[in-house]
DNA sequence: ACAAAAGTGTTCGATATACACCCATGT
DNA sequence: ACATGGGTGTATATCGAACACTTTTGT
């Protein structure tokens, strides 16, 4: 009746240099060859929709256990020129440091900023909007700014996350005010030397502090 | 490839004696036969996923032009025992005004509240759940409460949709202000008497002014 | 007169915003 | 000594929450 393909396409975010990154792979094959697309594939018979998206953020990074979240599904009929395929799409943040050689496999892949993005295949800007809208929305009243930091950081970083996604600066003292105020950060021992300048004290994120908020009904991250 | 076929399934929500409400649909075949479930039905090779929800919700309701929202979409292997069927789902709102004859077609259909919910068939129960989150969400930064009322209605009315919906006694006072200051609502000279009491004023939703408040980013709600 | 729903303001706490200087370190 | 990023507090505006009485009508 439906000879449909269903696919899972995964916007993969990575913090870089300070600025929002995507993971997208060149396309080797027509059609949009040349073109850069998110990577992404068919749904396996036995296998979720989440599972499918797991499997290839693990196939295109080699990472697991990671933030993943469905974001939307893409379905017109033209937007594959080559059949009717419907994608679902997710979104999935990862930390710099496990941000492994991207694009195992042997298809060309790299990061891009999201402020300074490539042609893209298919109906992929769109798709690539809409992740940047959600991730924006989300990091203002869930904790998903976290996931994208290594299990470390600093207060300054923390921040360049925030305004990274969001495309704005922030002050400096409201922003550790509020952060101070959720009370999930453990701060530690150790410093951050890095340069001519004052050393930044590391925080880790506490996930039993943040296991009452959300029971709370405060957060809702993972 | 993938022999996955692909629904679309719509939560149509409504009014019904101040409580929120829900079309289902009985079946009448197995599997789950007796149990009921949210109208839908497979996306046509042609059509859109929206243009699919949209057919489908004319066919149980006869409406057009109705707020139509997408969910989420669920694919878990066995969650249709006759096979791999992903399912996009859609939430809808339709005012009890327009709240024709439920079930055109020949299948048995009708409203049934959401607090005294009925055996579902398949996930339905998880994807109400989902869909009545989602539209406690909206309510709260969107104007999609409007659309579950008719062209005019009172204040009194409004405040028990969002009641409704929200499950929980609202202030009136502060409802009265927050909506006020929205300054989204045009009062008209009409009231409305209903037994012995003081009439009420009746209003009617300002799109014109809705749309600078969008225009502003304020609200998100079509 | 009374029952029933409509209408109307103020206070308080919490939260968001704007804003500028000193501190610790490496060179 | 100076250049670099780290760290800190206060004042104001805005928003949400709590709370009770008067008004208008039908019977």
């Amino acid at each position: 009746m439906s000879d449909i393909r269903v696919t899972v396409d995964v916007v993969i975010f990575t913090i870089q240099e300070s600025r929002l990154g995507v993971l997208l792979v060149r396309r080797g094959i027509p059609p949009f060859e040349g073109a850069w697309a998110i990577p992404g594939g068919f749904v396996l018979p036995e296998e979720g929709l989440e599972q499918a998206a797991r499997r290839e953020l693990e196939e295109e990074t080699g990472v697991r256990e990671v933030y993943l979240e469905q974001l939307y599904s893409f379905g017109n009929p033209g937007r594959d020129p080559r059949g009717r395929v419907v994608t679902v799409a997710y979104y999935a943040l990862i930390s710099p440091e496990r941000k492994i050689q991207a694009g195992s496999d042997a298809a060309e892949a790299r990061w891009w900023p999201m402020d300074g993005l490539p042609e893209l295949a298919f109906d992929h800007a769109e798709i690539l909007r809409y992740a940047h809208e959600r991730l924006r929305n989300k990091l203002e009243y869930t904790t998903v700014g976290f996931q994208l930091l290594p299990e470390s950081f600093t207060l300054t970083e923390l921040q360049q996350v925030y305004q990274a996604i969001l495309g704005r600066p922030l002050d400096k003292r409201n922003f550790r005010r509020k952060i101070d105020l959720l009370g999930i950060l453990t701060p530690l021992k150790e410093q951050r030397r890095q340069g001519p300048s004052r050393p930044a004290r590391l925080y880790r994120f506490s996930a039993a502090r943040f296991e009452r908020l959300r029971d709370k009904g405060i957060l809702f991250p993972f």
